[in-house]
DNA sequence: CTTATCATGTAAGCGGTTACATGATTAC
DNA sequence: GTAATCATGTAACCGCTTACATGATAAG
């Protein structure tokens, strides 16, 4: 699944505009999807092009105009034929994972600052999560829980790990 | 680190050609990192003109010839650099978590097919990566064996993860 | 008066992948 | 004879980010 169709299962639940969507991403999927404003704006256009989305103007009180895109009867089929479609196996690109590969080639203060910083990344991210589950928890729906609760679960073990590795890497320092 | 840094990383223990250099990520790095011929070709030309390789023609017997690069001295102070530069952060992209959230969308017998494809994922991944310590690990440095564990510990979670919602799934299924 | 928020958009570039093209040798 | 392995390379395209450009209002 690309923007194209991240974007019209937002707007599956609702009107949105182009900032609306952005804020949405960032507040809610920001853990394992944000695209840039780049992407979101020229797709919505190629998607009204595609006559999947029908814009409407909506001029503000002390607020610029915004353009609010609603998802037309295509639009929907085409969201849906997305989710029956084979999805994509995971993409994980960890600039940690390769440096810990190559990690012969520095000394151990710089690898225990690599796994350190990942660690607080970890945790970080769960924090962030169960905020998420405590502000919106209560009325989403099952489906969308499973997918909170697996990054909240993921990054405590990605915790849990560096956690242990800094204690492999200390036992390590002190033997030598 | 992009594909440039992490083909000098793998010259720094041996000189090795550009197929070569492919079957060592297909067999050693695949589950973080597997670039295409289309991308490790033409970045060992732009290395070798940037002076970070030389290029050797080897011929042999019974096979077609072959072009070995070795890394130069400009070339590993390249290589280490990088090493000190600041690191990206992870990225995860993930269809499955995405279509999870877009679940209300499906039927209960699609997300539970999500599920279990990711567990058999997750299940062959820790198997895969199993079989790599069982063959390299004891000639492996101490810091690409943690590499390895973390790959093995992360998909080991994503496994119990995936379990635990189909327990979930199907408890929530009996119910309706 | 200056910073943050709201709001939309374009152009250039990056870091790849996919598909194509070629060809020799070995194993079944 | 035909499929798999070894070996190298190019061209077109993709999906996205970054940087740029604009401008209005609200809050401190």
């Amino acid at each position: 699944m690309k923007v194209r169709h991240a974007i019209l299962g937002l707007l599956m639940e609702e009107a949105r505009s182009g900032y609306e969507i952005k804020q949405y991403f960032e507040n809610r999927l920001a853990y394992f999807y944000d695209p840039s404003y780049g992407t979101i704006y020229p797709t919505l256009k190629i998607l009204e092009q595609d006559g999947f989305l029908s814009k409407t103007t909506v001029t503000q009180e002390g607020k610029p105009n915004k353009n609010v895109y609603t998802i037309t009867d295509t639009g929907i089929q085409e969201f849906l034929d997305c989710l029956k479609s084979p999805y994509e196996p995971d993409v994980v690109r960890s600039d940690v994972l390769m440096r810990l590969f190559f990690g012969t080639y520095v000394d151990n203060s710089q690898i225990m600052e690599w796994v350190e910083d990942t660690r607080l990344q970890a945790d970080h991210n769960v924090k962030n999560l169960l905020k998420i589950k405590e502000l919106y928890g209560y009325r989403m729906p099952f489906p969308q829980l499973l997918s909170l609760d697996y990054g909240i679960a993921l990054n405590r073990s990605k915790l849990e790990i560096a956690e242990s590795f800094m204690i492999r890497l200390h036992e390590r320092e002190s033997q030598s």
